[in-house]
DNA sequence: AACACACGCAACCGCACAACA
DNA sequence: CTGTTGTGCGGTTGCGTGTGT
């Protein structure tokens, strides 16, 4: 952990939506100092959320390098893929880890809204991992609205940048954010995540779903998920 | 235009695990 | 060894919005 324990302000923690001002102040103090101790990131930041409430809001809508609108359909076959890969042992996060800019609650989201509208055997399927067969790949699945919603983060980004177009938009990726980052922190935590994780990249990048299926094919399945995933 | 329903998404909750005293 | 605390994760809920009637 090497988080000293912080002092505990009994404060009454409030919940629900974050506002504008409770986003900037994370976001200003994380970019700032860092997140080495959750817990005491809000009582430093001056939030009254408590440490768990401020990791979700940073890791799932303020990190910087998220990306938002659409899955591409080479990430809705990466989210399928691994799902189908990882069986029953998948979990949000380590498909999450192979797809940078998207978070476990939004792979979360898309894979709950995919179940509603997968045939109940195909779900079965997949979900269970009980069959070799390959989940066929492209029945109707929901699609993300094509126009990403513009994040708070973002207007703040317009507002400093002068109102220049957040670069998430033009490529996916937030490099605007990624090249200002002076801090060192920020840095490893970017350039860490900052392209798909190379395993998946180099599969996806050269082989299409069937090619990735045929290329696990040839890879007994656990030595495969652990080597590869781990 | 008004209402009901469906859907997507943000956030909360509870649990498991690890680190530390 | 045990209790406490912090972190991370999956499951679930509830709200806002879109769509159909």
């Amino acid at each position: 952990m090497g988080c000293k324990p912080c002092e505990k302000p009994k404060a009454k923690h409030r919940k629900g939506l974050w506002s504008p001002e409770e986003d900037l102040k994370l976001k200003n103090y994380v970019l700032k100092h860092g997140h080495f101790c959750w817990s005491s990131v809000p009582i430093n930041a001056g939030l009254q959320r408590n440490g768990k409430s401020c990791r979700l809001r940073w890791i799932n809508y303020l990190r910087p390098g998220l990306k938002r609108g659409m899955f591409t359909p080479q990430e809705d076959d990466a989210i399928l893929s691994l799902h189908h890969l990882l069986g029953n042992n998948s979990t949000w996060s380590r498909i999450a880890q192979n797809l940078p800019g998207i978070t476990d609650n939004e792979i979360k989201n898309y894979w709950h809204s995919y179940l509603n509208v997968l045939p109940q055997n195909l779900t079965d399927q997949s979900a269970s991992f009980a069959t070799d067969q390959a989940v066929p790949m492209h029945f109707d699945l929901p699609q993300r609205s094509p126009l990403p919603k513009l994040l708070f983060a973002e207007w703040l980004s317009l507002d400093e940048e002068g109102g220049s177009k957040p670069a998430a938009y033009s490529d996916g990726y937030n490099q605007a954010s990624t090249s200002s980052f002076q801090d060192p922190f920020m840095n490893g935590f970017v350039f860490n995540e900052g392209g798909f994780g190379t395993d998946l990249q180099d599969l996806l990048n050269n082989a299409s779903v069937n090619q990735l299926f045929k290329f696990e094919s040839q890879i007994s399945g656990n030595d495969f998920i652990g080597s590869k995933w781990e």
